[in-house]
DNA sequence: ATGAAAGCGCTAACAG
DNA sequence: CTGTTAGCGCTTTCAT
């Protein structure tokens, strides 16, 4: 081993040492070329010997694709967006593409990042988030750059987006509270608008509306655990005339139920039913069951990949909605259940 | 707009409308580069009318530098590892480096992907998963790529690392349950050996077995809630003659209080001392109050990071370990603090 | 089955 | 300050 520069080596090393060209080295790493056995065993032997590597950037270039695509995401580390990416990463990766991982921090501009990713000639993005402008949709749109929306509504018909139906989820925790016993409900979401969480949110209060019975708002900070329990020092004010609330998220639910256990000593679903939405791993350990709204990450995430896959193949196929139905979970927050 | 052609508009086609060369539009994207106010407006507004985008990969190839690091992780459906990702994504992207996330599925060669990255001239990458097989690690340093091991022990002195102390963890474990009142401890831990995990949970035994405390030591499948709840089936029936326990992870520990709060009306502290370690967020969290060990997870990437960092500006440097410091929190599964 | 040559989109070195 | 030239590492016609 006398050549031990520092040089990266490149298929001219590669087809130099194996004493054939360089167009053989690069059929000998491409699928199905027209190459001989003896003389892809030869290429392989010498990339082997100096440590060669195809750079996919380079042939990227020349093959004028890319099996980069990017996942902008915010709030990473809660329980159901983890759950998304995960997923995410793991069906893209299986498909072949490498996903670039761009989070979105409170206060940035989501359509900075879906615009940095263009830069990356990226086969697509993914965004769970907040909802880019229509104007960096319809930049993609226009690069045919394909882009799923996740949980943002149906953005103008503009993008391709997977969705829940908030209708149902509305109607859903209506209907898992009221079932056993009627009663004076309450509802608690955040004020910070977003399609899907303030729209289920929305849904129930006009069920509540539809049926005639009276609904409490509460508006919390955010979505997170931590904004339940704060939230929820005003919600037990009222615990002498609520029956049941609904939590447009899990979290919030956790943190409403912590601290109504720790000041008013409630009892779920005795004293309260509740109900939240998402069905994040916690919603179901010992300290809460709580009874709520399933929203499976997996059917969703793969639903997403799948419409982002089919547009990389035909970019001018019509827009697609996925439309997802929602399952009620029924465990110990609620007084009984549909039988 | 007669040009909607399909093709992507490139720098030539820039230089085209806006009259000058190729070279123009490069120094018009570039930070400091040598041309005229004048000109690079011309070029900007070219530019903006074409849709333009300057390819990143085609400059990489041409700078022979990309800025895409790599993150391999694993489990990031679980909180420590998804705030991990988080902050090493963020921090990343504000050093202006681009995240590829690949994560590791169970039964996944960890190497595979760090190869994987090589394939994409990524400036670095970042493991936060099982350890990889010395060989791939060997050849990360051959090629120079910067390679940095959160958590993975101090690979024979091979690899850059960010790792927590486990010696210290273990004697905080143990300090933290015996300071109150001395008695008849145990841990668990996971039967699959990980560095960190393993360690604090050997470093606790063996601390036990200096101050000649016994120890009983129950083994779980995994370190999720599950396996701590399924494992504390057996802790429930030991439960007359042990006064405290270490659980090697904060999600085994929230398990297996619900376990033992359900079968056995298990009161923390009275009953049970208990201690975690992390401290995810999960563990502050009303229903539990877990006493825990800290590990900072920001303080741990944000070493791992600059690590890298400084590693990519000098590749020869000698290799840096950073051990990192544990806060114990107490909260209100534990007797007494240390006041 | 193999090699030569052209070119993907870009930047850097060199003149002017 | 600007244009010309020469590649970065790779794939791909097109001959042979």
């Amino acid at each position: 081993m006398t050549d031990d520069h520092n040089k990266p080596v490149t298929s001219f090393d590669v087809a130099r040492r194996a004493g054939v060209s360089r167009s053989m080295v690069s059929r000998a790493f491409t699928e199905g070329a027209n190459i001989s056995e003896k003389s892809r065993e030869k290429v392989l032997k010498a990339a082997e010997e100096l440590g060669y590597r195809v750079n996919f950037l380079a042939r990227g270039l020349q093959t004028r694709q890319s099996n980069l695509v990017g996942i902008v995401a915010s709030s990473l580390d809660t329980p159901f967006r983890s759950r998304q990416v995960r997923i995410a990463a793991q069906e893209f990766i299986s498909h072949g593409y490498r996903p670039i991982l761009l989070t979105v921090e409170p206060g940035d501009d989501v359509g900075q990042w879906v615009s940095v990713m263009l830069n990356y000639n990226v086969a697509g993005v993914m965004v769970t988030s907040a909802t880019p402008s229509p104007k960096i949709i319809q930049e993609c749109r226009k690069l045919r750059m394909p882009l799923v929306l996740i949980n943002r509504g149906k953005n103008q018909d503009i993008a391709d987006t997977v969705q829940i139906d908030v209708q149902q989820a509305g109607e859903l925790a209506f209907t898992m509270l009221t079932r056993s016993r009627a009663g004076r409900l309450a509802v608690v979401h955040p004020q910070i608008p977003s399609y899907s969480v303030t729209g289920r949110a929305r849904a129930f209060i006009e069920k509540c509306r539809i049926e005639n019975i009276e609904v409490d708002e509460f508006i919390s900070t955010s979505q997170s655990y931590a904004a339940g329990y704060d939230i929820a020092g005003n919600i037990g004010l009222s615990l002498d005339h609520i029956d049941g609330v609904f939590c447009a998220t899990d979290l919030l639910a956790l943190g409403v139920m912590d601290r109504l256990r720790a000041d008013w000593n409630t009892r779920f679903p005795d004293d309260l039913q509740v109900v939240g939405c998402d069905d994040i791993e916690q919603a179901g350990w010992g300290a809460y069951h709580l009874s709520t709204i399933r929203q499976d990450a997996e059917e969703q995430v793969l639903a997403a990949v799948t419409q982002m896959l089919e547009r990389i193949e035909n970019p001018d196929a019509p827009i697609q909605h996925y439309n997802q139905r929602l399952t009620p979970i029924f465990r110990k927050t609620t007084l009984s259940n549909y039988d």
